[in-house]
DNA sequence: GTATGATTCAAACGTTCGTATGAAACACTC
DNA sequence: GAGTGTTTCATACGAACGTTTGAATCATAC
């Protein structure tokens, strides 16, 4: 019998998805061992299979568990520029939908700087049950999304909008990876720097006469 | 003794290159098994090691094949810039950078689409090796195009032309990837306008006002 | 305290991996 | 055609993997 007031064993649970979420983002999935995540979590190798259910249900809740705050947060920031008056800009939109990421980087930023990390090494699997789990986890918000810029952005054709807003998740996603090490010597800038900076490129992108 | 005037071997070599390029770019370094790219090959399992020494040597090889014609093309086109009179465009370095890519495309097509879905796939991965290959493979090329937006953008400080730069190269790299396939459920775009919507959005972004 | 279900544990299972080995097959020179 | 160096081949090795198992431990209810 399970007692509602408790859950059982939420503290083994938390801890398996915190080593799993950190070292997931440093060595992707296929190099990510059970063993090295239990290693690290203090608990029995077992566990993850008790649990979790298998190495591929454990990544579902990982992820789950990061895009859960983030698209609350978008969803929210949307809606309230849905409540203002007057129609919002471009760059209005895309800082709801890029905010939350860096406050979620903020917010994390005691369990390091692998939370989105994660997400790069995972978005660029083509395995179709990892599309799905991150279809799952963002794509309902990043439909309303599309749905305002549309309307912002009449000039453009809807090949062309889902193109660009897809290339503001590559510039977002990108930045969270370590690619390219080489192009980010002087990379200690703050956070806020980088939103800033992130805004101001993927908002002129957008903002682009059409090519049609 | 080797005859200078064959290579021993290319065929198989060459037939280890065609495979493990498919294959890593499908299911990524770790979740590729030498056995199946020996198979798809048609040759012996112990060829790899013979000719490449080790997996990382064969990632390493399949890496320098893809660059190579890629980074000589956009040499040549950033050296026929620089012959011409005038201070060449923003847009006309990007295109000089861009363009090879796609034009890499068109002429492996035959091959499957392929060829920089393993690009999209190692650069997110943070191990120094692969980095250190890559920053071998596109580095110095890099440099040289960095160094000519520095001239055409003197507003910008050097952390935000680098971090636009960076931009530019994660659209890129994002749209040859498989991620998120639901924002490219109209994805039949011919691979020129692919280009030219490209082109557009990191012009845009690239020429954005400066942040600070 | 005893019974019951949930959780943890050490150990093992079968499989697959990258790599190594030594003999066979081949290409070439003299 | 004997000799030499190169390439191929079947096979094996040790290690690491995800998962399973059954007993031990724990928490709770009666």
């Amino acid at each position: 019998m399970r007692p509602p007031e408790t859950v059982p064993s939420a503290d083994t649970k938390e801890r398996i998805l915190d080593a799993a979420e950190v070292l997931l983002a440093e060595n992707g999935y296929e190099a990510t061992s059970l063993r090295a995540v239990t290693q690290a979590a203090g608990v029995n190798l077992a566990a993850v299979n008790y649990h979790f259910g298998s190495k591929k249900d454990l990544l579902d809740a990982v992820i789950r568990r990061v895009a859960e705050p983030v698209s609350r947060s978008r969803l929210e920031r949307l809606e309230a520029l849905e409540a203002s008056s007057d129609a919002p800009s471009v760059e209005a939109v895309l800082r709801a939908f890029l905010e939350p990421v860096f406050q979620h980087l903020q917010d994390s930023a005691a369990r390091g700087p692998t939370v989105f990390l994660l997400l790069s090494r995972v978005i660029s699997d083509p395995d179709p049950r990892i599309q799905n789990m991150l279809a799952a986890a963002f794509g309902d918000v990043g439909q309303r999304f599309i749905e305002h810029l549309a309307v912002l952005l009449p000039h453009l054709d809807e090949e062309e909008l889902w193109w660009r807003f897809k290339s503001c998740i590559g510039v977002a996603i990108f930045h969270q990876s370590r690619s390219l090490p080489a192009l980010s010597i002087l990379g200690s800038a703050p956070d806020e720097r980088n939103l800033e900076m992130t805004i101001a490129f993927v908002t002129a992108g957008m903002s682009a006469p059409s090519t049609s």
